[in-house]
DNA sequence: GACTGCATGTAACGCGTTACATGATTTC
DNA sequence: GAAATCATGTAACGCGTTACATGCAGTC
C-alpha cells in the first residue's frame, strides 16, 4: 500500500478531505506523477476499512460537500512501522529501458540510433528539473527533487555506456 | 504490456514453450527480479488472443506434456513498432524510497538514522552486483547489470546529499 | 444561462504477484 | 518407491489507471 502510507503521512499532520490529499501529495512530491483522484478515495476506502482512517466530519455546510478524514490510533502505528523499517534494495523488475535495449541488441536491430534519441528525450527532461529545482522552496523539495535528477543522471550515464559496449562489441565479433 | 514484448523478443528467435521463455528472460535480465511462471502462462494467453504469437506444436512425444509457441507476423510488426518507439522520461510514480524518507522528514521522524541504515542495505547488494558484472558474458548481460548499478549509485549518492540536506536544514530552522 | 473550478465517488480494466493444483520424467 | 525437477495452468488478489457520473459554487 505504496500511497496509502503517504496519504496517512499527510493525515498524521490534521484531519483533510479527498482533494487535499491530491494536493498536498503533488505538493510534497512535485517530480512525481501526480497523485489521481480516483486513487485517493479508493485507497481511503481501504485505510477506513483497515481502521487506519476514520470520517471526522461530514457536509460542513458552505461550499460543496466534503468529508474530512482523520487518522486513527492504529494508522499512527502502522504509518511509526511504516518509517522505521529499511526498503530491500532490489531485485526490481526490469526496467522498460532496458527492456527495449537488450531486446533490440539481441535481435540485432538499429540499437545506436535508439540509444541516441533516449539520449535527446532524457536531456529536455533533465533541463526542466533543473529548473525545477533552483526554485525548490523546501529542503524536502530539494531532496524529492534530487531524487528524480540523479536517477535520470544514471539513465544518461548508462546510455552512453551502453553505446559504448554497443560498438566495442560490434568491432570484436566483426 | 511490458512483458509481453519481451517475450515476443525471444520468441523471434525461434518458437520455444512457456518453461523456455522463463529460464531465457531470467538470463537476458540476470539482475532484475525473476520471471514468475504465473505471468508467462497469462501473458502467452493474451498474446495468443491477439494474434501475435501462436501454437506451433504440443505434446511433442517423450518428456512432459510441453506446448510450444511462434510469433506470428503481426507479433513481429508489434516487436518492432515497440522497438522503434522512445521511452517518455518521467515522471514516473514516486519511489518508495523517495516516499518515506519525505514523509520521515516532514513528520519529524528520525531521518537520518533511516538514511544510514538504508545506505548499509544498499552497499551490500552493491557490492553482489559488482562481483555479477565481473563475470557477465555478454555485452548485453553486461549492459543489463549497468543499467541497475548505475541506478543503484545513484540512490547511494541520493542518500548522502539527502543526509547532507537533513542537517543543513536542522542548523538553518535551529 | 454557460463555463470553470471544487469535490466526491464508482466501475472497469491492466498488469503483476502469490498461491494453489496437477502430473509427468528423471534420479537416488 | 521417494524425492527432485520439468512443465503447465487456474484463481484470487493488490495496486494503479482511466473513464464515467454527479453536483454545488462562483464568475463572466
Amino acid at each position: 500500500m505504496a500511497v496509502g502510507h503517504v496519504l496517512l503521512g499527510i493525515l498524521d499532520q490534521g484531519p483533510a478531505h479527498g482533494y487535499d490529499l491530491k494536493r498536498i501529495h503533488d505538493e510534497r512530491f512535485p517530480s512525481a506523477k501526480p497523485l489521481a483522484f480516483g486513487q485517493v478515495y479508493t485507497t481511503l476506502a481501504k485505510l477506513a476499512k483497515d481502521d487506519l482512517v476514520e470520517v471526522a466530519e461530514t457536509h460542513q455546510g458552505g461550499g460543496p460537500e466534503r468529508t474530512t478524514y482523520a487518522i486513527t490510533a492504529a494508522g499512527i502505528e502502522s504509518l511509526r512501522a511504516w518509517l522505521a523499517t529499511t526498503e530491500s534494495a532490489g531485485p526490481y523488475p526490469a526496467d522498460e529501458l532496458v527492456r527495449k535495449t537488450v531486446t533490440s541488441l539481441l535481435r540485432g536491430t538499429d540499437t545506436t540510433a535508439f540509444l541516441q534519441r533516449q539520449r535527446n528525450t532524457h536531456l529536455a527532461v533533465m533541463r526542466d528539473l533543473v529548473a525545477a529545482q533552483s526554485e525548490a522552496s523546501s529542503a524536502a523539495a530539494s531532496i524529492e527533487i534530487d531524487h528524480t535528477i540523479f536517477h535520470l543522471d544514471a539513465d544518461l550515464r548508462w546510455l552512453e555506456t551502453a553505446a559504448e559496449r554497443v560498438a566495442a562489441d560490434r568491432t570484436r565479433t566483426a
